[in-house]
DNA sequence: AGAATAGTGTCTTTTAGACACTATAGT
DNA sequence: ACTATAGTGTCTAAAAGACACTATTCT
């Protein structure tokens, strides 16, 4: 390794006198889209309780967005990699340790955050509902559980004569009945499939109540959680340790924001539980069987 | 709007008086890996031409790495997002305009530059062989285009008691005939379920000649390719605007680094390209009809 | 008995995989 | 005529979709 650049230096030599620029630095955060499936119990006896997906935010307690609900999350320090940092956030948040945790994308936009240049990061986890034990807020900030809905609102193709323009509009609906909370926002993703390339862009048509850029970073883990169930396993990490499949099947299907049919769907995800020999008790109605996670290989 | 904070600002007072705090950041860069698909000429007149996929690397002038190969890509700045930056880099190595581009992955290990902490936002770009004019190398850099393998050397998954740990080796060959150059480099990629949890590592076992944690990011573009073009048209990216169906699915074969059978290549992805009239000619043996494109919505 | 859910059987349609066959331009 | 590739037909097996049927527990 005694290679030498122009001005005689190695690469030793070189490190040693290196000294960075003092051009401008944007400041890296980790924003986090946690999400979990939790029973919303029924008042009939006999019916089962429904399954709602739901996702973590935080109220602001300044300025900017003061007032407003922002995904957890937070600068990423010199000595730890987004994931840690991530890793980190979810644990003070919620006290969840070991989770399964994914990289979505890192939005960029200069002007996102008004205040300076911030990136940010952004991961989506998935925890069962019997890990969760958010944390008290303290006075400066509440976190709390929000139900999910995003919702197609209306989708168009126009042909152009060399490709085409596809826009999807999403109504995003997040609610918490406790707190009498509902926050809503239209996200617009817009797809132009010129001669020779694509621009994917997303853009918030209408916001109310969230902070930032956040509204899209949400649509984007959703449409990222409804691609990957189908042909993953990652919905196990939705599902406590024994479960019906029944339960997995609403899971599915609220993710998905529509019906599937038992018998196919049994057919392809059965294979994600192992059968048990145990059943549930007092419902009301035939017991069910409960199944084990099994994660694929 | 007129909300005030805990010390009775209003956020727009907020904001002129906000002043970032002189805490560390990191340099962000992005890194791309910018494939193409190439026609290599057989000297039998009756063979086809076979494709093959290459990548664009160029070599470092200066350390660290002095005289390894390196992604393209360069430091964002405050003015634009991490993909407008991409796009800069590759008009200027590639002078190609309008292209494929996706994001794949930022890379944040604290260390994986030696002179400084930078972050990596890599992206993944496809460009048709018939666009590419690299720009000539001046006197500190030279661009270069090699052939990719990315070959699994072996696999082996162990089962835990709460979950399984799978690992592949990955073996990946650059080659460049015309200058005389092989770099390879050896990438494991661990994947640790555990009851509560999924950790994901690319490391990097061996490397010869590749600059900083750059395997890793092409093994992971790699990855990322396969899985997308057997569910997305994004090979058409790679294919000129007319071709055949046989170029198709040879750029299908190079890329999943295995043969497919032809009748159902066809019905599968046929529909990829629009029939013309149009037919190849002087080709020693039955002509070919050319396809057109087709993007799909 | 009746409500509500659990779980299975089976039909049809589609898709994937494998392989063999026919077709055609150029030398 | 022969070479090398183009392009199609068809069989089988597997998967997806739809729906109806039977089974079981608790009140």
């Amino acid at each position: 390794m005694e290679i030498r650049d122009k001005n005689g230096l190695t690469e030793k030599e070189f490190l040693a006198q290196y000294r960075p620029g003092d051009y401008e630095r944007p400041s890296v955060a980790t924003d986090m889209v946690i999400f979990t499936a939790e029973n919303r119990e029924e008042n009939n006896y006999r019916r089962l309780p429904q399954k709602v997906l739901r996702l973590l935010l935080i109220k602001r307690g300044g300025h900017p967005y003061l007032g407003s609900w922002a995904l957890p999350g937070g600068f990423v320090n010199p000595s730890e990699t987004t994931e840690q940092a991530a890793k980190r956030e979810l644990l003070e948040e919620t006290g969840v340790k070991n989770i399964y945790l994914e990289q979505l994308y890192t939005f960029s936009e200069p002007k996102r955050d008004p205040r300076m240049w911030v990136m940010s990061c952004s991961y989506m986890a998935l925890i069962d509902s019997t890990q969760v034990e958010v944390k008290a807020g303290d006075d400066a900030r509440s976190a709390e559980w929000f139900d999910v809905l995003l919702e197609t609102e209306s989708e168009s193709i126009t042909e152009t004569d060399s490709g085409y323009v596809s826009t999807t509009d999403y109504l995003l609906t997040l609610t918490n009945t406790e707190i009498g909370e509902t926050i809503t926002a239209k996200v617009r993703r817009t797809k132009t499939r010129t001669a020779t390339g694509v621009e994917s862009e997303y853009q918030i048509a209408a916001c109310d109540g969230l902070a930032f850029d956040h509204a899209k970073i949400i649509t984007f883990a959703i449409e990222r959680l409804r691609g990957k169930i189908t042909y993953t396993d990652i919905a196990l990490n939705l599902m406590p340790e024994y479960f019906t499949l029944t339960e997995l099947q609403q899971v599915y299907e609220i993710i998905l924001n529509k019906p599937l049919l038992k018998a196919p769907f049994r057919r392809k995800y059965g294979s994600l539980g192992e059968e048990t020999d145990q059943l549930t008790k007092d419902a009301g109605h035939r017991p069910s069987r409960l199944y084990k996670r099994k994660w694929q290989v």
